[in-house]
RNA sequence: GCUCGGGUGGUGGAAUUGGUAGACACGUUGGACUUAAAAUCCAAUGACUAUUGCAGUCGUGCGGGUUCAAGUCCCGCCCCGAGUACCA
């Protein structure tokens, strides 16, 4: 019997591709081009367990398929190499993030060409290296120096604002800005001083320094943009998260937010993410509508969707947290108001979630005028007002939310109906259809199409209030109080940030003593002697040099993880290029990525902010596509399967699964899943090895065998049902694991890893081996093939092809089980037909498919070889058994004639059906026959 | 609550988009080879009724509908998963 000797083939093979350089492809070349991306890894400490290499097969057999096909392949990959989990290793180890990243990534490289990857690492990216992170900088400077034109709808530079300012002031800008904006004239401008123009310009930079409210993880000692709190706590670590005003450098991303919700009608990406980043933006459309407090100057402006429902408007409520509350309560009520608003900043964003159905609230003691009626209504704050969201100011109308609503009834505040003939004592009505408007004025008797328009034009034609359109997505915080990340290149001059010129950058990480922040609570850079910027010699030089003349303080934030990962796919195109970022000509030879495969858990996270700094360099021309990713693919995730034993609350005993009693309680444990047969056996010596706990257990057995319980849920070294794709590799190899993965399901889904399954691959490539061989000796025949034979070959060729271009893995991997089994039961030894069966399967196992290429006497690698094609002619033919049914109900097979037409199939039927007992005497209504020849028979 | 997915054998999953449901694989059962085991090979395997015959009936979460024909389309439910949530 010949062996499959996948060990030996596959590291010939690493080694032959290696040496040969097989993969690294070329930026000049006639082929037309194809752009396959992986989402690059973080290399993190605990290595690669089978689940982080499914989208990497995928996007590997796509690469090798397109090279068949003759495209010149760009297949890189990377490390997103800055994060949290290398500097909190350095804190307690006191080991530089860069070393133990390179040693993680060391180790993930091996995995990955275990595995046997075509991937280009002449072009690898490393987000923490300077030679990348310079770009990372620059781009980020690029922002800072450019404001967003709304009559353009780009980006500019800065510099054409500031020449606006000198001429006319801001007065005919129309530009993406800070709402606190001032108005100022062209004279005004000038007689300001740099720091007041300055303190100006940023409220428009697209990148800038503000006062806002952020999310604060103390845990974690620093800031996180909104899609890194999930329910009210931090993405990583679980910990809490409050909101807190700081001065935070920010991402002007809501600029492009009618940009990047547009952008999703032109890119192919899967449902969810479109839906979700559409959630996340979070367009909706109705007015701002202005109310004159009384007795004060001011006035409060909400937004609404229901403008229409104005006249059923009978209190205002407002966010705590704004500052507008403290200036208009009144004495009586200020204490009780403060503490109130002191209750609510207290609260972590958990409680107030969880206390959402609770009401609460305070009246001010101030009342607003309603626009319309000039009727006082009065001012409350709640809790269920955010001050993120909108104006943080609502009216409240308890006709027509329900909210609004629950908070009238509970306060015992007026319920003013506004739809006729609908009663909303006990609830409000939310449709937006089914009524005309009563106590409304001028919208009485319209119903809610017209009665909105007209209540709009009312309020513009009084200039109490004007359509608008508002999104939930909110600008992103954009530092983090972090050493391990991007140093901003920007210094401080009379407390105003100031660039870096690009041309001195990067601006590398200094070296600090400590990772943690400063006694003073400064971030961890507040650490580095050398830290401060010499604007003479232009060079980082030592703090105590700073003498506010010409050396100045540098920033200390870094920025955030996602920040490197924003632009990497425009690196790869030209990754070693020291001018600039990529070249014009790099660019527009590869142009967008055509297929781009990668976590679903990155929707409103890289997907997004990519995308908006994308656009954004489109808008300076530095890239040819406004959407760098024309196909997503999001692989599922492979969930382990943990294994679990039982013990009875009390004791030491152990019991087996299924002598459970159900009156009894037990703690379910998790063990480790090697000590535990497919068939759900223990090995009870190795758990007693293990841990002291269960050195002297007592187990309880059934048939002799301990039988564990199992629990499909993410794979984690903690639930110790990690499979690690080495030890697959070497039982079975990397061809049979990255078959399997592909075999599983589909490629988007979420599946359970299954050992036992493995098997059936693995058979089947020993199989596929044994076809050259016969009684061990190779027996490739150069006789021409059979007409079965070529036929089970072009199905073949035409099924995985069409599966590949829709990206069905698992059914291309089924279709050369079917083939190799025909092949088998056919004896089928013939070069024509293996020869393309092997090129074929060679994206799928590429390592036993150069052996098997090479053996069959070829010298270039297989992976140069043109892509089978398919022909019809083998496919057709001449005679197919058709189901006969009658009244639908399927009673016997035909076999007919692929030549005869219609007509004549339904005398063929017709003169069958003489002898037929299924027409028992009745008479025939119909036959159908259509283009696919089903027949059907209708009695 | 809202928005998207999705319910097919013991299991993972196929089904050319309305045309022979359950491909392929795992598992299970039986057999062959072995002193034995592993490995390998062969056969059976949706359920039920017949199995001395042919075969028949029911079957894609549930209930209805359209059609010669429905896993696929329409209407109404039930369940599961994901995302999101005082979003005004």
């Amino acid at each position: 019997m010949v062996q499959y000797d996948f060990i030996h083939i596959e590291s010939k093979w690493k080694k032959y591709w290696e040496e040969n350089r097989s993969f690294q492809v070329s930026n000049d070349s006639k082929k037309p081009k194809y752009y396959v991306l992986d989402m690059f890894p973080y290399p993190s400490g605990a290595g690669l367990h089978v689940g982080h290499p499914l989208g990497y097969i995928a996007s590997d057999i796509i690469a090798r398929y397109k090279r068949h096909k003759g495209f010149n392949v760009l297949h890189p990959q990377g490390f997103d190499s800055f994060g949290l989990p290398a500097e909190q290793y350095a804190i307690q180890t006191g080991q530089h993030p860069a070393q133990t990243t390179k040693q993680n990534i060391a180790r993930y490289k091996d995995q990955l060409n275990r595995l046997g990857f075509s991937f280009d690492w002449s072009r690898e990216v490393q987000t923490s290296s300077p030679k990348f992170y310079q770009w990372t900088q620059c781009i980020f400077l690029l922002l800072f120096n450019h404001y967003y034109d709304l009559d353009q709808d780009k980006a500019r530079p800065i510099k054409h604002l500031i020449d606006c300012f000198n001429r006319d002031g801001n007065k005919n800008i129309n530009a993406h800005c800070d709402e606190d904006t001032p108005s100022f004239s062209g004279q005004k401008w000038n007689l300001f001083s740099w720091k007041e123009q300055q303190e100006i310009l940023l409220k428009y930079r697209l990148t800038y320094l503000s006062n806002t409210e952020v999310n604060w993880c103390p845990e974690l000692g620093t800031v996180l943009a909104n899609d890194e709190v999930i329910d009210g706590v931090s993405e990583r670590g679980g910990y809490p998260v409050f909101q807190k005003k700081m001065s935070q450098w920010s991402m002007r991303i809501t600029a492009y937010a009618q940009r990047l919700l547009d952008g999703l009608n032109n890119i192919d990406w899967p449902k969810p993410v479109k839906e979700m980043q559409k959630n996340w933006i979070g367009r909706s459309q109705g007015a701002k509508i202005q109310f004159e407090i009384h007795g004060h100057k001011q006035k409060i402006e909400v937004f609404t969707t229901r403008p229409d429902t104005l006249y059923g408007a009978t209190f205002m409520t407002l966010a705590p947290e704004l500052d507008i509350v403290k200036q208009i309560t009144t004495k009586d009520r200020y204490e009780d108001v403060s503490r109130y608003i002191e209750n609510v900043a207290g609260q972590k964003m958990v409680d107030r979630l969880v206390n959402a159905k609770r009401i609460s609230g305070r009246f001010t003691g101030s009342f607003v005028i309603h626009p319309m009626t000039n009727k006082r209504l009065p001012i409350w704050i709640s809790d269920y007002v955010l001050a993120q969201y909108g104006t943080g100011a609502v009216m409240g109308v308890p006709a027509g939310d329900q909210r609004d609503h629950l908070f009238a009834s509970h306060f015992n505040l007026p319920i003013v109906d506004i739809f006729n003939g609908i009663d909303t004592c006990v609830e409000a009505y939310v449709e937006k259809k089914g009524f005309v408007y009563k106590n409304s004025g001028p919208l009485n008797g319209l119903d809610f199409e017209t009665g909105y328009k007209e209540i709009i034009s009312i309020l513009e034609s009084k200039n109490k209030g004007s359509r608008y359109v508002n999104f939930r997505l909110k600008d992103t915080v954009f530092a983090r109080q972090r050493y391990w990340g991007e140093p901003i290149p920007i210094f401080y001059k009379q407390d105003i940030p100031v660039p870096i010129d690009s041309k001195y950058l990067p601006l590398v990480l200094p070296e600090v003593e400590q990772y943690l922040p400063t006694k003073e609570g400064k971030p961890p850079l507040g650490n580095a002697k050398n830290w401060a910027w010499d604007t003479k010699r232009h060079r980082v030089v030592d703090n105590n040099l700073i003498d506010g003349k010409s050396i100045f303080p540098l920033e200390l934030n870094t920025m955030p993880g996602w920040a490197g990962s924003s632009w990497y796919f425009n690196r790869y195109t030209d990754a070693g290029n020291n001018q600039e970022f990529a070249s014009q000509k790099a660019l527009n030879y590869w142009r967008e990525v055509d297929l781009y495969i990668g976590g679903i858990e990155h929707a409103t996270g890289h997907l997004l902010y990519s995308r908006f700094w994308q656009k954004f360099l489109f808008d300076l021309s530095l890239v040819p596509f406004d959407e760098y990713a024309k196909k997503l693919i999001n692989q599922g995730m492979i969930l382990g399967t943990s294994a679990i034993v039982y013990r009875k609350k009390h004791t030491q005993r152990y019991i087996s699964k299924n002598l459970l009693n159900p009156k009894h309680k037990y703690h379910s444990i998790r063990v480790e899943i090697d000590f535990v047969s497919s068939s759900d056996q223990l090995d009870i010596n190795q758990l007693k090895k293990w841990q002291p706990q269960f050195k002297d257990a007592e187990f309880i057995l059934e048939d002799g065998r301990y039988i564990v319980g199992r629990e499909v849920e993410k794979m984690s070294k903690s639930k110790f049902n990690v499979v690690n794709p080495d030890q697959i590799c070497d039982q079975y190899g990397a061809d049979t694991l990255r078959m399997y993965e592909m075999f599983l399901g589909p490629i988007d889904q979420a599946k359970p890893w299954n050992t036992a399954g493995i098997t059936g691959v693995h058979n089947f490539l020993k199989k596929f081996l044994r076809l050259f061989y016969h009684k061990d000796r190779w027996t490739v025949s150069d006789v021409l093939a059979s007409r079965s034979e070529l036929k089970v070959l072009h199905q073949t060729i035409k099924k995985v092809t069409t599966d590949l271009e829709r990206y069905s893995f698992n059914t291309c991997v089924s279709s050369f089980m079917i083939a190799c089994n025909e092949l088998t039961d056919m004896n089928c030894n013939h070069r024509e037909i293996l020869e393309p069966l092997t090129i074929l399967l060679s994206p799928f196992a590429p390592h036993l498919s150069e052996e098997l290429w090479q053996k069959l006497g070829h010298q270039e690698s297989i992976s140069t070889q043109p892509y089978p094609k398919y022909s019809e002619e083998h496919l057709v033919e001449t005679t197919k058994q058709y189901p006969i049914s009658f009244n639908g109900k399927k009673r016997f097979t035909l076999e007919i004639a692929l030549s005869l037409t219609k007509d004549e199939i339904e005398q063929l039927v017709l003169s069958d059906l003489r002898t037929s007992q299924y027409t028992k005497g009745k008479a025939i209504k119909k036959i159908i026959v259509v283009s696919n020849r089903i027949v059907n028979i209708v009695v």
